[in-house]
DNA sequence: GTACATAATATTGTCAACAATCGTGTTGTC
DNA sequence: GACAACACGATTGTTGACAATATTATGTAC
């Protein structure tokens, strides 16, 4: 399974996971050129299920692909950044609203068991984990939430929220700090749809701040792109 | 091109169009088995094409995809179908937002242009066609808009009210009238942000309003039979 | 007749070879 | 040297054949 899509597994999975973590860890820069074969000998896979994976990252928003060209490393711009977390707050309150209606005991020991996890990630400085774990979080909130429609759509802007930070944030520090989800999953208990909804609103706030969507980018844009 | 992807062109795009009526029109009842191989011969290309129409539409949520299942006609439960409204409002109210701040002389012209089709195939009942252009009326807005981002969710969020609309739907009618559309646009004219919201707002509204969600009416027919 | 195992069929998943396309370097002309 | 036409290598796109899996049909015991 591969960011909460049921769907894929195996050595797809695979591809996306890692592709998605060197995104997530400025390994691989915004515009870089995937190429097919290369991939194909690097994971040690068929060009047929490179192919599928990339197609996978560009319905997440990760990468574009051009017909005829290939698949590049997408670059988000700043406004598109904005939209990205304005309507994550709009989307994840929703997402808490139904979550707190159908919360359940093994729901908020789900939440817990992961927040566990993002902690011990987060004690170790596996840093890799962390973000891996921190964007999760949100994944499984949404599945508690039990619609399918707002998982996906959760996916989708935590995906594109992935890349947005590996982009434009100004201090080394996590997606999302552990103590947020904390609150989070308190207010949730507490079955208080009104302190949870704002507990997201500020918990997403609290991502945004630590980007720099101010000033022009700081990675150098594709020149095609520039002058076009 | 295959409501509003650029990527998508030449066969693959007809299809998507054709099941894309098809779902729209009733011909395929939500849950129908759609087998590679049948459509493949249908539309007399290679299944591999089919294939990647078939994730296509996936991704735009019009299709199920089941592991060594295959593809079935999704079927959006009420509680979904009141979320893609929901969700629709606050980005379609975005939308219009950047439209207004950044709209020409020439957008507005093509937002007439499209309107004129909608009106010619309204009034010579080819309801097929004004189906397809009263979703296409918002994806052109959502160009406008500027951002890859806001058309994608866009798109996103109209293919499936077209699907949820074609199952919920109580009287036989369109998806949008064109007259909401009109008003649209000359609010935009006007540069009015606060009004073209407001009439965005309404105008989903009254797509949402001739949805009955409390009853379902699938109606079954042979796949052959509903893409010829 | 029902339940279960098993074979037969239908359907999807995968691959490697081939075709089409694009980017780039080269050559020829002015 | 500037520019266009061309050819080459690199990369993506497509196909048909084959493998894996699921569904249906068949047979058998009780």
């Amino acid at each position: 399974m591969y960011q909460g899509r049921e769907a894929v597994s195996g050595p797809v999975a695979e591809i996306c996971e890692r592709i998605w973590l060197s995104i997530a860890e400025k390994r691989l820069r915004p515009g870089a050129h995937l190429k097919e074969e290369e991939l194909s000998e690097i994971f040690d896979l068929s060009r047929a299920r490179v192919r599928q994976a990339l197609s996978l990252l560009e319905s997440d928003g990760l990468v574009t692909i051009l017909p005829n060209r290939g698949a590049f490393v997408a670059q988000p711009t700043i406004e598109e950044a904005r939209d990205v977390f304005l309507f994550r707050k709009q989307l994840e309150a929703r997402v808490i609203e139904r979550v707190v209606e159908r919360i359940t005991e093994d729901g908020i020991r789900q939440l817990e068991a992961h927040l566990a996890e993002e902690r011990a990630a987060h004690d170790r400085g596996d840093t890799s984990a962390a973000v891996q774990l921190a964007g999760g979080f949100h994944l499984v909130l949404a599945d508690l939430a039990g619609s399918d429609f707002l998982a996906s759509m959760v996916r989708i802007l935590v995906s594109r929220s992935t890349l947005i930070t590996s982009m434009y944030r100004v201090r080394h520090l996590n997606n999302c700090a552990p103590e947020d989800h904390e609150g989070l999953i308190n207010a949730i208990r507490a079955r208080a749809p009104g302190p949870a909804q704002a507990a997201m609103r500020e918990h997403i706030d609290h991502v945004e701040a630590e980007l720099d969507l101010g000033e022009a980018t700081p990675v150098a844009r594709d020149l095609r792109q520039a002058l076009g």
